[in-house]
DNA sequence: ACACACTGTTTACACGATAAACAGTCCTAG
DNA sequence: CTAGGACTGTTTATCGTGTAAACAGTGTGT
C-alpha cells in the first residue's frame, strides 16, 4: 500500500472509511453519523430517495435541519454514506461454496437482495467507482471467487464488473416497479398488467412486427424472470471461455472500443433531425390507419379536457 | 392491437407518440416541443442533466420559464421526451448484417454510442419500461435480430433485456467519467490515474487480499475495455445455449426468483448493526497497523484544517 | 365584429440546500 | 481552578427550484 499522505480523499469517502477525527472539546454530541444515515435510509426505503431531504431526516430525529451539517458536510456525502451502509458486507459464507459458478451466483443473489431491500440505491448519483470499504469488500469477494480459474487479472475485474452491472440492471427494473407502486398504489401484478396493456395498445404490427408478435405471444404477462435467464447465459459464457483457456486455447486480443470523435458528436443534431423526418413520416402513416384514427380521436377529446394531454 | 379507448396514456407518452391535438385558434405558436427538447438536450450534453432547469431551457431559447409549460406539461415529460429524442432509431443497416451474433453486436454498439453522446441519459429517472416509439423500435430490432434462432419468445425478450442492461451499465460508467470530468476538469487518463491512486492508497492486503493483488497487477491502469470482454462472454453464453437447443437439448425450467419476505426486510436494520460492529472491529484492527496510523495522522491534520474532513 | 381559445408573461408560493451569525456547553491549557 | 475557545445545536437568511394562477394581447371561427 502506497503512502497515503499524498491523497486527499473526497470528503464523504473519508467519513466512509471512518477516518475522521472525533472532536475532543466542546459539548457532548447528541447525534451521530450512524443515526443520521439510518434515519435517511429508513425514509428512502419507505418513500424513495426523493423523500430524503435534510429537513425530513432532521425532523425524523427530532432536530433542526442545520444540525445535520455538523456531522455530514453535504447531502452528497450523506448519500454516499447511505449507499455504503446499505451495501453492507458480502455474504460471509461465499468461501464455503464449491466452484466459481455457484460462488458467483451466491454473490449475485446477495447484490440483487440489496436492491430489493433498498430500491433507491439506483438513484444515488454515481461519481466514479466508490472507493469505500463495503464496496471494496464486494469487489474483493468477487475476485476471490474466480481465483481458481485461468482468468487473467484484467478478466477477473471484467467479470466482477459484469456481475455488478447485471445486478444493477435488475435493481433498476425493480426500482422502476417500486417507484410506480409508490406513485400509483398498484401491486406488481397490476403494474405488469397495465404495462402490457399499454404495449398492446400502442404497438402496431406494421411498425414493430417482431415486438408485436412477442406481445401476441403474451411475453409481457409471463411470470418467468428474464434476469435469471440472462444471468445463466452470462455464467455459460464465462464457463465456455474458461473451458477454452483451460484447453490451452489462445486468448483473443482485447479489442479497444473506438471512441466517438468530435465530428460524430457534431453530426448528432443533424442525425436527430433526419430521424425526426422518418418518424414524422411514420406518424403520418400511422394516422392513415383506422385504429390509430380512433386513438387520435380519443386523445383529442382528452386534450380538450386537459390542455396538455 | 386492442382498442386504445380504455387506455389513458401517461401524459408524456402521448406527446412522444405525437398524439396530441394541435390547437386551431389563438395566436401562432412561436416555439415548438422539438425546439424545447433540443435546447434541453444541448444543455444536458454540455453540463449534465442537473443543469437542465426550466429556467435554463427557456433562457437558452430567449423566453420566460413559464412559457415552456404551454408545450410540455411538466419537467418529467420534458425529460421523457429528451430521452426519447436522444434514443433515436436503431441503426438502419442491422438487417443487412449476417448472423444473430453480429447483428446483436451492431445493435449493442449503437446503444453504447447513445450513452457516449448523451451521458445524462442514465440520470433520467425510470418509471416503468418506456412505451415510446423509439424505445420500441430498439426492442423490435433486437427481437428481429434473433428471429432465426430456436429461442422462445420469452427468451428473446430476456436477450433484449440483457443487451439493454449491459449497454446501460457501460453508459453508467461512462457517465461517471463524464461527471467527474465536468466536476474536476480532468481528462479520462487523469481520472483513471486518480482512481487508481485512491484504490492504491486505501486497499490493504489484510482486508482485501484479492483486490490488493489485482491492484498490484496494475489492472486499474490497464487500457483494455472490460465491457467488451463482458459483452463477448454474453454472446458466448447465448451461443452455447442456442447450440444446446439446436442440438435438441432440453430447455431448463425457468426458475422463479424468490422474493424477499417482510421478515427479511425487518431484519435488515439489525443486520446492518451487526455488520457495523464487524466493520468497527476491522477499523480498530486497521488502526493498529503502522501505515494506517500514518493515514489517521494525516487525516486528523486535514480535519483540523477543514472541520468535517 | 366579437367571443373566446389560445399565446407568452408576470407574480407568487412552497420547498430545496446551505452559508452565516448565534448563544449555550464543557475540555484543556494556563 | 479558572478562563479561552472549540465545539454544540439553532436561528435567520439567501438563492434556486418547479409550477399554480391571474394577466393582457392575438387571431380564428361564428
Amino acid at each position: 500500500m502506497a503512502d497515503s499522505s499524498e491523497l486527499d480523499l473526497p470528503r464523504g469517502v473519508a467519513l466512509a472509511w471512518g477516518v475522521s477525527a472525533d472532536p475532543q472539546r466542546g459539548p457532548k454530541r447528541e447525534m451521530s453519523v450512524e443515526k443520521i444515515v439510518d434515519a435517511a435510509i429508513e425514509i428512502a426505503d419507505a418513500d424513495g430517495l426523493g423523500a430524503v431531504s435534510m429537513a425530513a431526516v432532521a425532523t425524523r430525529l427530532g432536530y433542526t435541519p442545520m444540525s445535520l451539517y455538523r456531522y455530514v458536510s453535504a447531502k452528497d456525502d450523506l448519500m454516499l454514506l447511505m449507499q455504503e451502509t446499505a451495501t453492507g458486507l458480502p455474504p460471509a459464507d461465499v468461501r464455503d461454496v464449491e466452484g466459481w459458478r455457484e460462488r458467483l451466483r451466491v454473490i449475485f443473489r446477495g447484490m440483487v437482495d440489496i436492491y430489493l431491500r433498498h430500491s433507491w440505491m439506483i438513484d444515488v448519483p454515481i461519481t466514479g467507482s466508490p472507493t469505500t470499504p463495503n464496496s471494496s469488500a464486494w469487489m474483493d469477494v468477487m475476485l476471490e471467487a474466480v481465483e481458481g480459474t485461468p482468468l487473467s487479472d484484467e478478466e477477473r475485474i471484467a467479470v466482477a464488473l459484469l456481475l455488478t452491472g447485471q445486478a444493477r440492471w435488475y435493481g433498476t427494473v425493480l426500482a422502476g416497479y417500486a417507484a410506480t407502486a409508490r406513485a400509483t398504489g398498484l401491486n406488481p401484478e397490476q403494474i405488469t398488467a397495465r404495462e402490457a396493456a399499454l404495449y398492446d395498445g400502442l404497438i402496431s404490427a406494421d411498425e414493430f412486427p417482431a415486438l408485436r408478435r412477442a406481445i401476441d405471444a403474451g411475453v409481457f404477462l409471463s411470470p418467468a424472470d428474464p434476469f435469471l435467464f440472462g444471468f445463466d447465459r452470462i455464467l455459460d459464457g464465462l464457463e465456455a471461455y474458461i473451458g477454452r483457456l483451460a484447453a490451452g486455447g489462445a486468448r483473443p486480443a482485447g479489442a479497444d472500443w473506438a471512441t466517438l470523435d468530435d465530428a460524430d458528436v457534431a453530426a448528432d443534431k443533424k442525425y436527430r433531425e433526419a430521424q425526426r423526418s422518418v418518424r414524422e413520416a411514420e406518424k403520418t402513416l400511422r394516422a392513415a390507419q383506422k385504429h390509430v384514427r380512433q386513438t387520435l380521436r380519443e386523445a383529442r377529446e382528452r386534450a380538450s379536457r386537459h390542455p396538455l394531454g
